[in-house]
DNA sequence: CTGTGAATGTGAATTTTGTAACAAAACCCC
DNA sequence: GGGGTTTTGTTACAAAATTCACATTCACAG
């Protein structure tokens, strides 16, 4: 209810609830229990009304979450009930891969500038977005009224494309590139490294049949 | 020390050890402290040392860590010290993405298989791999020897991949459908969406502009 | 060969996160 | 409109993870 400090586990599970809830929508379920999207999240049913508890009452008691409303509230907890205006910077494979990526505008994550600093990609075209020199930056950033910066270059450009980012005025870095950089504290900064899931599948499975 | 139940987030600092490590390696350095890694990685050293624990004893005391010898120890000790075969279900733009992403052979990931139930993909060659039927995994599964399966495919048809794969004997799931699959307990079963970070991020900054 | 300094490994204390339990609230039926 | 039923929101409790603190171990110097 209050906005006390929020786990960071909380924001991954409500991330969960919207994507669950939008199948129960499109099912056509208007009211759902914290039982019901418990057992569909794979979750503890307090644990949901717990995390929702930090943001408010949205429930009904004797009734449970009305669907919509739900996924409307927990959007607008998150803040992604508006628009994120977003630069890429580094477009190699990866940074060409999400460029072309629909599902960022449809999460209203939007995509808007494009940056590398290699003279032979500057002004090509990529999904009708030209490609800029990241030198370009800062007068980008306040043109376009970009937030937040996605990195995707080599893992040794990485820390080079924060500076830039950062001198630039952005709020918020997700550096996908595998290496550690460091920005100033007020500048939030989220690694994406999708390995790890696979390391945690090798040594799970490797673990189990080491059990018998 | 003892194989207890491990905690996930200790598997994704490992990997972040590992990536840290490497940097070290490529710089020169040979021996590396607990304080010294844990700065690197934004984290306390107690929690290094603790994590390690769980797997054995890898430091020299009044020394710290042979940079080599902890890479190696740590990979043996998540199971990335030998290669996994993986399959993968759904060639769309994301496993296309996937499939030509020299990551994956480079961290010991070999990518051996793509399968799709769209005949009009059935057949075609995407790096150097033929596009073969899903209902082929049972057979494929075998001769390749598969153990970790990647589904890209659209979220409504998530569940079914998993289904072929499951039946045909996979070990380990990576699901980067937007959408929750149910596999028997024996399965293990990881999720990847990095939109979550965005909702993070998106989360953060919105909250930092609102405390003044 | 003993003393000194440094950094690990680990048990104990603390903090954080997750679960259970229950009182408060809303609906429904009679 | 009141009692019963259901399900939330919240508090109290349990479990887990993180941090602290220090005894233990190793390298090295004198």
């Amino acid at each position: 209810m209050k906005s006390e400090h929020i786990p960071k586990a909380t924001i991954a599970r409500l991330a969960t609830y919207i994507q669950v809830l939008s199948e129960f929508k499109r099912e056509g379920t208007d009211v759902v229990s914290s039982e019901r999207l418990a057992e569909a999240c794979s979750v503890n049913s307090s644990q949901i009304r717990k995390d929702l508890a930090y943001f408010g009452e949205f429930g009904v008691r004797g009734v449970g979450y009305y669907v919509q409303d739900l996924i409307t509230s927990i959007k607008r907890s998150l803040g992604i009930d508006r628009a994120w205006n977003c630069g890429l910077v580094g477009v190699g494979n990866l940074g060409r891969a999400l460029l072309r990526h629909r599902e960022f505008s449809r999460k209203g994550f939007i995509l808007r500038g494009a940056f590398d600093c290699d003279p032979y990609k500057i002004g090509e075209i990529v999904e009708g977005m030209e490609i800029v020199c990241s030198r370009q930056l800062p007068a980008k950033v306040k043109e376009l009224s970009l937030e937040i910066g996605i990195i995707t270059t080599p893992p040794e450009r990485a820390q080079r494309a924060a500076n830039y980012l950062v001198g630039a005025g952005i709020k918020g870095i997700i550096n996908f590139a595998p290496s550690r950089i460091s920005v100033p504290s007020h500048i939030h900064l989220e690694y994406v490294d999708f390995f790890h899931h696979f390391y945690a599948a090798a040594f799970h499975i490797r673990f189990a049949e080491h059990q018998e």
